[in-house]
DNA sequence: CTGCAGGCCCTTA
DNA sequence: TAAGGGCCTGCA
């Protein structure tokens, strides 16, 4: 058991941001979440964090959770930037962070989520994963998968997307370089792909490769623009934290007149 | 029964 | 380069 106090950490707004679709909500306090092969669990009681994980392997975790990234400094920037819909965002979302999940994941991951909608997202991810105890396939575990196999998970059109990219990486095709690729390379890399498109492939590039520029435009984004900045919404000047602004304002608009409909959580704003 | 959900692709003009 | 239609599936 790893405990610890954190600032600007809150684990059940994350396992809403939309960004992951395998933390759970386990009841009361505590959350379960799926990554590198391993199920951890944590609690959290305001500040206090407890993780079911030893000491040596909490350094992952750290990592995993961007917890050496101060994020009062993009609170701050914002609360100087005079964007009210950008503060209220922040102030409601206080405890996002971006999650630096595996490239391999958010690939397959977000070519099923297009056109789709959450509980369904999550429900076909679980079902790929139920084969391999749990643990999210890599492309060689599916290299053998036809096209009727990916059928079965219920992926209707976006089958061939997700059996041509394992097919390209099963057989020797090579996403690692994308790590080395600047942000603008690695878009156009993506895109390449049957099935990835603009929005996706700045997912990817955010939460797979921690490009933390790229600014994902989904419909409740596009929402967010048309509604409050009259169509037009200046991204770029946020530079490096314009992905991490978009987080805030994504589950701000889609959290704050609903309730939950995906791990049976429930919001408690900031005062 | 429709409509639609965290898009993408292809075709037109 | 902008607009529009079609696409799998499951659920309201």
């Amino acid at each position: 058991m790893y405990e610890i106090e954190l600032d600007d950490f809150e684990i059940g707004q994350i396992a809403l941001s939309g960004q992951c679709f395998r933390i759970n909500k386990e009841g009361g306090d505590c959350w379960s979440v799926f990554a590198f092969n391993r199920c951890l669990k944590i609690q959290q009681l305001g500040r206090l964090c407890r993780f079911d994980c030893s000491d040596e392997e909490f350094k992952i975790w750290r990592n995993y959770f961007d917890l050496n990234t101060d994020y009062s400094k993009i609170k701050a920037m914002v609360y100087k930037s005079a964007d009210q819909y950008l503060i209220d965002a922040v102030n409601f979302g206080y405890g996002i962070r971006i999650l630096k999940q595996d490239l391999w994941e958010v690939i397959v991951s977000y070519i099923i989520s297009q056109r789709n909608n959450i509980v369904r997202i999550k429900h076909t991810i679980e079902k790929l994963c139920i084969p391999f105890g749990g643990n999210f396939p890599t492309a060689n575990d599916l290299e053998n998968y036809s096209e009727a196999d990916f059928v079965k998970l219920g992926l209707g059109y976006r089958v061939k997307y997700l059996y041509n990219m394992v097919q390209f990486v099963s057989t020797g095709g090579n996403i690692d370089i994308l790590r080395e690729m600047s942000y603008d390379s690695a878009i156009k890399y993506l895109k390449q792909f049957n099935g990835i498109g603009d929005k996706i492939a700045n997912c990817i590039a955010l939460f797979g490769l921690y490009k933390t520029e790229a600014f994902p435009i989904d419909v409740w984004i596009q929402r967010i623009i048309d509604k409050y900045y009259n169509g037009h919404f200046d991204f770029r000047r946020y530079k490096k934290y314009a992905g991490i602004i978009q987080q805030y304002m994504f589950f701000y608009e889609r959290n704050r007149d609903r309730k939950m409909d995906c791990v049976n959580a429930v919001i408690t704003a900031p005062d």
